[in-house]
DNA sequence: ACTCTAGCGGAGGCACGCCTCCGCTTCAAC
DNA sequence: GTTGAAGCGGAGGCGTGCCTCCGCTAGAGT
């Protein structure tokens, strides 16, 4: 595990391109692909990507010359979102700042679908983005787990694989779904 | 939500053809079907199952008129294994019980992939599926509620959708899946 | 205003999956 | 052993997605 070689921040913005026109289809491309993958998971068809964003296919490719820059790229614009929060719930109590970033987590990831996908792929950007994500988050937990609030014997990933799966998973409702994670997530607090 | 108007435990049975090279070619449609389900999901190639089978496509068409015909003979096979897996714990303790049920259930489900798909179909035959096995493994959790055990405001439906959602998760060997699966079960646990 | 080049779109070739159809094969009943 | 029908398999037509290539368009710099 080495730090990563560029700054995550900094990927949407670099790829962005200078000209009025082509910058205007790079948005549409990201929104529509954002749209598309939420609902098809990673493996969205790239032409319909395209005919949403109101672009022809091949500027797609110009754009993003593999599925896999596409992808990375909404996703790490997702992270970079989450690295953010975290940094801003830093003042709160540790018990809640810790669940209210999963909350952001289980929210803002680029996709339910593709989250877990994306939290076992080996690509290079991939890997820097969960080193983000857990320098971000790992640090909750562990205030949390310092002040006699969560349980010693599980760390960052563990929780954030279970709170990706059980997002991942449809409920009935809002309201079923939040029961549910609320229910393990007592499995993580230490019984006061 | 009325009774399943045919037992699940006959759907495979019945289908199943008479004459021998029929029933072979069945059987093998089945055995490949479950495996490609696993690795592919739901929408895994026909063709491909047809080709692990050792069989021609339109040998798996007569068999199973449609995609869903053959994923639904797949999924009722696992259920009524997991409904007799139920009634075999019945003498066991109850918060064993219910966690060596959820244990099968987590392992034996057609693919870690479609039971989330399967959870929410809607069609007649996977509701019915549901039925039984709400009606095998509801009682598991009611007994170890009725023990003071588990606690009292969540039911059967949140318990299976919480444990199919984090066994659905990748996780980086067993060791990491059955710590954060039991970590979450502590969260169902009544604190002692 | 002029230019020239970055950027555009989509036609088209390829691959693959879906499903039907029908001439051939093999079982099983007699 | 004969025979009829149940069962077989895969060719082929259709649709869709992938990706490349190139003649055209429109923004940016002068």
């Amino acid at each position: 595990m080495t730090a990563p070689s560029f700054p995550i921040t900094e990927i949407v913005a670099s790829r962005r391109p200078h000209r009025k026109d082509a910058a205007r289809n790079y948005d549409a491309l990201l929104a529509a692909a954002r749209e598309a993958f939420a609902e098809h998971g990673s493996e969205a068809s790239l032409e319909d990507i395209a005919r949403r964003a109101g672009v022809g296919i091949g500027t797609l490719y110009r754009n993003f010359p593999t599925r896999r820059h596409l992808f990375e790229t909404v996703y790490a614009d997702d992270v970079n979102t989450l690295v953010q929060v975290a940094q801003e719930l830093a003042d709160q109590e540790p018990w809640q700042a810790l669940t209210a970033w999963l909350d952001r987590f289980a929210g803002y990831m680029v996709t339910k679908r593709a989250v877990r996908e994306a939290l076992n792929d080996e690509s290079e950007i991939f890997a820097a983005c969960r080193e983000s994500m857990y320098a971000a988050g790992g640090p909750l937990l562990e205030r949390a787990q310092e002040a006699g609030q969560a349980r010693r014997d599980m760390d960052f990933v563990d929780l954030l694989r279970m709170v990706a799966g059980i997002t991942a998973t449809a409920f009935d409702d809002d309201v079923q779904r939040d029961r549910v994670l609320s229910i393990a997530l007592d499995g993580v607090r230490v019984s006061r």
